[in-house]
DNA sequence: AGTTTATTTTAGACAAGTCTAAAAATTTAT
DNA sequence: ATAAATTTTTAGACTTGTCTAAAATAAACT
C-alpha cells in the first residue's frame, strides 16, 4: 500500500530523474514537493524501506523498478483524468491540472482501465504530454524546444514543458494551440527573442516562450 | 476546509439522523464509522469548535446547518460519481460504491457542477436514492418497503435500503432491478416471507429481502 | 432510592507527516 | 590541503486522527 504522500514523492522524484535512473538530491525533491529537505530524507527512508526507492545517505535517491511502476500508474491517471476533463467536461487544458491532482490517487484499477475505454485509449495529455499504457510503458517522444528551431524552417506544435494556467492562457490569447503550425522567421541574438508566423499572422515571442514550446519539425 | 475524515463523520450523521435534527449518539457513529467511542468524541469535539455539529456532553450531536450542508455536498458527489461509473464506465450497481467513496472528497466546483451537466442532472442514482441538487436540498422521496404491502397489491421496484454487494446480486440473479413491477401475492406470518410474482413468474422470498427494498404503489 | 450496567468522556500513547534548530558530511574555494 | 559554504541528516517537537484503559456520567433494574 502506497500512501497518497508517498505517490507524490514518487512522481516527483520521477520526474526529477527525467533520463532513466538519474539520482535526484534531496534539495531538488524538497524544491518540487514546496517542502523542508529535513521531511524528503524522512520521507525517502519510508520509501526505501519500502523497496521503491534506492537510497545512500548524501548520495541522493533513485526510483527502483517497483517505484517507477508506482510513479508511472499515477502519472497515467494524472493524464487521462485531464484528458476527460477536457473532452467531456468542457474543462480549458489551465484549468485541469489541480483537479487531476487529486483524481491520480483514486485507486480502482477498473477505474483506470474503463476511463481509458471511454476516452478511447488517448495516448497524449492535453497539454501533449504522453500517456503511460497499463504495464507502465512511457511512449517516448523526440520534442524539440521551438528556440532550436533555426529561422526559415516550419513546425509543428506539440507540447510545453511549463504548463502553468499563465503560459497556457497566454498561448490561447496567441491562438497557439497543439498542433500549430509555426514558421520561424528570425531570431534575435540579443534577448532571444524570436519572430515567428502563424497563419500569416506575424509576432515576436520571448525567450520565455520559445524555452517552453515543445515543436516537432514539420 | 473540512477534512476528508471530518466529510465521513458528518455523511455518518446525517444518515444517522434520518428525520431532520434528530440527535446522534457517540457510539451510533462509532458503530457506523467502524471506530472507537472515544475517537468519535474527539472528532466531534473538532467538527463542534468548526461550527459543523451542535454537541453536549453525553447528550450526542446534530447537525448545524453549514454541516447539512457539508454532509450533502458529499452525498451529492458520490451519487453523482455512482451514476457516472454505471452510465458511462459501465459498472454494475453492485461495484460503485467503494469507488465512489473515493471520488466524492475530490475538491472542485466546476468538476461537480460539469459532471452534473454531462450526466443530464440526473435525480437518482443507481440505488434509487435521490440526488440532492446544487443549493443542497434533498428531493423528499415517498417510499415504502416491500415488506409493507399487502397481498394483491401491485408495486413498482424503486431502491434499496441495504446496497451490499450480497443484496444486490442476489437482486440481479432473481431479476429484480429498479423499475421491476412486483404482485404481492401472498405474506407468511410465520417467517414474514413473501411470495410475489415478477413478469408471470412467481418467486418466495425472504424478510432479509423484503425489508430491504423500497417500492412505490403502482 | 440505590445499585448495577451501559454509555460517554478523559488521559495518555502512538503512527504519519511535517517542522525548526543543530550536527554531520560533502562540496567549493582559497 | 585546509577553511568556508552548502547540502544533508539527526534530534526533538507538533498536528491529525486513532487507540487502550480508566474515570465520569447516564440509564436500567430491582
Amino acid at each position: 500500500m502506497v500512501t497518497l504522500s508517498e505517490e507524490n514523492y514518487l512522481k516527483a522524484i520521477y520526474h526529477l530523474a527525467k533520463q532513466e535512473n538519474a539520482s535526484v538530491s534531496t534539495n531538488a525533491i524538497a524544491q518540487k514537493m514546496q517542502t523542508k529537505a529535513s521531511s524528503v530524507t524522512d520521507m525517502i527512508k519510508k520509501l526505501s524501506e519500502k523497496g521503491l526507492v534506492n537510497y545512500q545517505k548524501y548520495r541522493g535517491v533513485h526510483l527502483t523498478e517497483k517505484g517507477r511502476l508506482a510513479a508511472v500508474s499515477v502519472i497515467r491517471k494524472h493524464r487521462l483524468w485531464e484528458v476527460f476533463l477536457v473532452k467531456k467536461l468542457n474543462f480549458s487544458w489551465d484549468e485541469v491540472h489541480e483537479v487531476a491532482e487529486q483524481l491520480e490517487h483514486i485507486k480502482s484499477e477498473k477505474l483506470t482501465q474503463q476511463l481509458d475505454v471511454f476516452l478511447d485509449y488517448p495516448t497524449k495529455d492535453p497539454h501533449g504530454d504522453p500517456i503511460p499504457d497499463c504495464d507502465g510503458n512511457m511512449p517516448s517522444t523526440q520534442k524539440l524546444l521551438l528556440s532550436k528551431i533555426e529561422p526559415n524552417n516550419n513546425c509543428i506544435c506539440i507540447g510545453v514543458k511549463d504548463s502553468t494556467s499563465n503560459f497556457l492562457q497566454y498561448l490561447d490569447k496567441h491562438n497557439i494551440a497543439l498542433g500549430t503550425k509555426i514558421t520561424v522567421i528570425s531570431k534575435e541574438a540579443f534577448d532571444e527573442s524570436m519572430t515567428i508566423k502563424i497563419n500569416k499572422t506575424q509576432m515576436v515571442i520571448s525567450k520565455e516562450v520559445t524555452h517552453n514550446l515543445f515543436v516537432k519539425i514539420n
